[in-house]
RNA sequence: GCCCAGAUAGCUCAGUUGGUAGAGCAGAGGAUUGAAAAUCCUCGUGUCCUUGGUUCGAUUCCGAGUCUGGGCA
């Protein structure tokens, strides 16, 4: 960074990013925040734009949305599809929108890659297509991926050589830009669109200790059970247009639970596999947050953490 | 009390015709560009229940014991 980056940075609006694995406190201190801040909360998940989708998703009830309002949370219906692409769009505007009232965006969640692609930017890819990967999905159940592999390695060589065989989804994914543009995901991704306009400080909360997490996660967990989780997902169930191949459905806690209803195993196997499918995805976000620039840690049990990110949020006027 | 079957990784189990063992799940680490709460990659030493015996050598065969299931009383 040299000076007039600085410069420049520094004159753009201020920002915050509050962003933890599951069951980490960030709702909690996310509204502490704003009821000592100027600021307005603007949700980072990719589980609560679901409408519908409340308990297993441990969305922020309504008095604490009475507290806190939040953006980006049921914005769509669970047969829906969202992409990051999207995400990012609507969070700019959200931003611009909070701004422009004087007030500083707040940004609250664990969806890591969302984050990632508001601070980088993302390259000019075209939005997927859902003909069109059904296309590629039954080329792959006559060939086998192995051979669709073999295909992008022709096409995209430094694709192929990053995504595994094994890995249908990103195969899909990078067949689908060919498909649609004539041009290679590689040769795409050489542009990027411009960093995020803002001057963001970035904040993680997480208790120190992993097994503290896996705990809250578990005491979490059995709390949705008592407060009418499996009443939530039958009555997404009982629609009839939704399914497991859908993102929402495919949710943690969501997919073990309709699982359990599809008969494949009993409710005394469906909530350990819930459990632990949370604990994999805590362990992803922390993944993720490992190796984060710019990034100020505070733990889930420190009483100071509001004290310490209003501290270290002295924008500069 | 008697009979039968088990006892092996955190869990469920496989296996070793006697040369100290490996799957799934869990767990850990990593990747991550329009599905991301998704998708994928890598990582397996544990008194093979205890104790005697046979044997060059026993987790494996034999005896006893302990515990757990099931059956009979």
């Amino acid at each position: 960074m040299n000076d007039t980056l600085d410069k420049d940075i520094s004159s753009l609006p201020p920002a915050l990013f509050l962003m933890g694995p599951t069951a980490s406190g960030k709702t909690g201190l996310a509204i502490e925040l704003c009821e000592n801040l100027p600021c307005e909360i603007i949700s980072v998940d990719s589980a609560l734009i679901y409408r519908g989708m409340d308990i297993g998703t441990a969305k922020p009830n309504a008095a604490e949305l009475q507290r806190a309002p939040h953006r980006l949370i049921d914005i769509l219906d669970p047969a829906q599809r969202y992409s990051v692409a999207e995400f990012r769009k609507d969070a700019l505007l959200a931003m611009q929108d909070i701004t422009a009232r004087g007030k500083i965006p707040l940004l609250v969640g664990g969806t890591m890659m969302y984050y990632k692609a508001l601070i980088d930017g993302l390259s000019p890819l075209p939005e997927s297509d859902q003909d069109v990967r059904k296309t590629i999905e039954a080329k792959a159940e006559k060939l086998g991926w192995e051979v669709l592999h073999q295909q992008l390695a022709q096409i995209d060589p430094t694709s192929a050589k990053r995504i595994h065989p094994n890995d249908p989804q990103r195969l899909i994914r990078a067949l689908e830009v060919y498909h649609l543009t004539n041009r290679s995901m590689t040769d795409l991704m050489a542009t990027k669109s411009a960093p995020i306009p803002y001057n963001i400080k970035q904040f993680c909360i997480a208790p120190d200790d992993r097994k503290v997490l896996h705990q809250r996660i578990a005491q979490r967990f059995q709390l949705m059970i008592d407060t009418g989780f499996q009443d939530e997902v039958e009555k997404l169930r009982s629609r009839g247009d939704l399914h497991l191949n859908l993102p929402s459905i495919r949710c943690v806690g969501y997919r073990q639970m309709w699982q359990y209803l599809d008969g494949d195993y009993d409710f005394s196997e469906m909530i350990p596999r819930s459990v632990a499918a949370t604990r994999q995805l805590a362990k992803r976000q922390l993944t993720w947050l490992r190796g984060w620039e710019n990034i100020h840690p505070l733990d889930t049990f420190s009483s100071n953490n509001l004290s310490k990110v209003i501290k270290l949020s002295q924008f500069q006027l």
